[in-house]
This record gives structure tokens, C-alpha cells and sequence, in this order.
DNA sequence: AAGCGGATCTACT
DNA sequence: GTAGATCCGCTTC
């Protein structure tokens, strides 16, 4: 079987996780919505000030799970870099395609493009605790496994939600036009918006 | 030892 | 659209 390789650019393994299949148990999703941080060089990444005891996972092998705990929720990345780099892909939105009354059962009564709209809604969907600090999600026999997409979607991009630093950079990448994609928060002023492919009309996740 | 700010979410107006 | 709940890690005193 031949192993995944995640590209050690986080932009680029971000555009490429999109419709791609996260399995935790159970419990499958189809990626639709990261954003990519980097290592020293993004003032917005854990992984900015160098290496802590929250952020070690980070400057850990490729394809490992970093999770932290923001504001009582468990967010969760995908490592792409090289041992002692630090960067991944945040994981913010997706679409529950499998083992959908376990997620429901974790998320409760919520539509269910809700399911897993949000890093902190996602992960617990899919049962993501800090437990998972670490987990290699490229063993073949572990909890985790990652299919990759058979499509390419529309990428839409734009700035990261909620940073404060380096807020013009557009490394936020979701599938154009998906109804999972969260948009509680709104995403880019218009007029703004840096796209590449298929922008769509109707595009879910432009700022109300 | 204490304060601050953050890669959030839900509810309410 | 906005405000408030709510928690932990990191920085600073």
C-alpha cells in the first residue's frame, strides 16, 4: 500500500485536504473548509515562539494530530512539516458522510450542515478530545484514517477566522459554496475576496 | 502568583 | 449583528 505524502507547504496540503475523508472510528468526514499555519515566519501560529509543552506536537513528524483547548473546545491539525518545523492545517468545517447518529449524539439536536461547522464543532463530532494529542493519522491500523479526495472542489479563499496577526494573509481555503462551511463569523468584506477557481454564485460563505 | 488574550460557540436582539 | 459565557496556556511581575 503506498503511504500518503503530505506536502510539507501547509497552504498546499490545505487545498489538498478539501473533500478529502477523515475517519475517526465510526465516524467520517468530508473536509471542507481548513486553514494553514506556518511555523517561525506566521506571527499568527502556535508554532510562532518556538516550541512549548502546548505546542509540541507541532514540531513533531508530519501527519500527526496537534489538538489544543481554546475557550472550553478542542480544536484539531494536521502536522504537514517536517520534524522540528512546525505548521499544519487547522481543520475547521466539514460534511458527516458516515456514522452520523454517533456525531449526533455528541452534538445534539443541531441541523445537520451544523454538525461539524467550526473547529471546535468538528472535533467534537468526530469525538476528538485532547486524548488525541499526537494520534498518526496515516497509520494504516490506527483510529484515524484519511482518505484522499477523488474530486478536486471550487477553493475559495480568504483571511483566517479570528486572527489577529497577519490578518491579510488569505490562507483560509474552503469549498466553494458548501453549506457546512461556517459562517458565523463573517469571512471576507467584499470586493476583498481572493479566489482561484469557481467562485460561485451563491457562494454559502461570503460575508452577510 | 496573577493577568491577559485567544485559531470559539450559542443565544439573544 | 452583537454580546456574553467560559477555559487554559503563556507572559510578566
Amino acid at each position: 500500500m503506498s503511504r500518503i505524502h503530505l506536502d510539507p507547504l501547509s497552504p498546499v496540503t490545505a487545498r489538498w485536504l478539501l473533500n478529502a475523508v477523515l475517519w475517526r472510528g465510526a465516524v467520517a468526514l468530508r473536509i471542507t473548509e481548513v486553514e494553514a499555519y506556518t511555523g517561525a515566519d506566521d506571527p499568527a501560529s502556535h508554532a510562532w515562539r518556538g516550541p512549548t509543552r502546548r505546542n509540541a506536537v507541532m514540531f513533531g513528524p508530519p501527519g500527526r494530530l496537534y489538538t489544543y483547548t481554546m475557550h472550553g473546545h478542542v480544536c484539531a491539525n494536521i502536522i504537514c512539516t517536517p520534524e522540528g518545523v512546525g505548521g499544519g492545517v487547522l481543520l475547521r468545517a466539514g460534511d458527516v458522510v458516515d456514522g452520523l447518529d454517533e456525531a449526533r449524539q455528541r452534538r445534539g439536536q443541531v441541523p445537520g450542515v451544523r454538525l461539524a461547522r467550526g473547529p471546535g464543532n468538528l472535533a467534537k463530532a468526530l469525538g476528538i478530545t485532547m486524548a488525541d494529542a499526537g494520534a498518526d493519522i496515516l497509520h494504516p491500523a490506527g483510529l484515524f484514517r484519511l482518505e484522499p479526495r477523488q474530486t478536486e472542489p471550487p477553493i475559495s479563499t480568504g483571511p483566517r477566522v479570528g486572527v489577529s496577526r497577519a490578518a491579510d494573509v488569505p490562507w483560509r481555503f474552503w469549498v466553494t459554496g458548501d453549506p457546512t462551511v461556517s459562517t458565523y463569523r463573517p469571512a471576507i468584506p467584499a470586493g476583498a475576496r481572493r479566489t482561484d477557481r469557481g467562485l460561485h454564485p451563491g457562494d454559502g460563505a461570503r460575508s452577510a
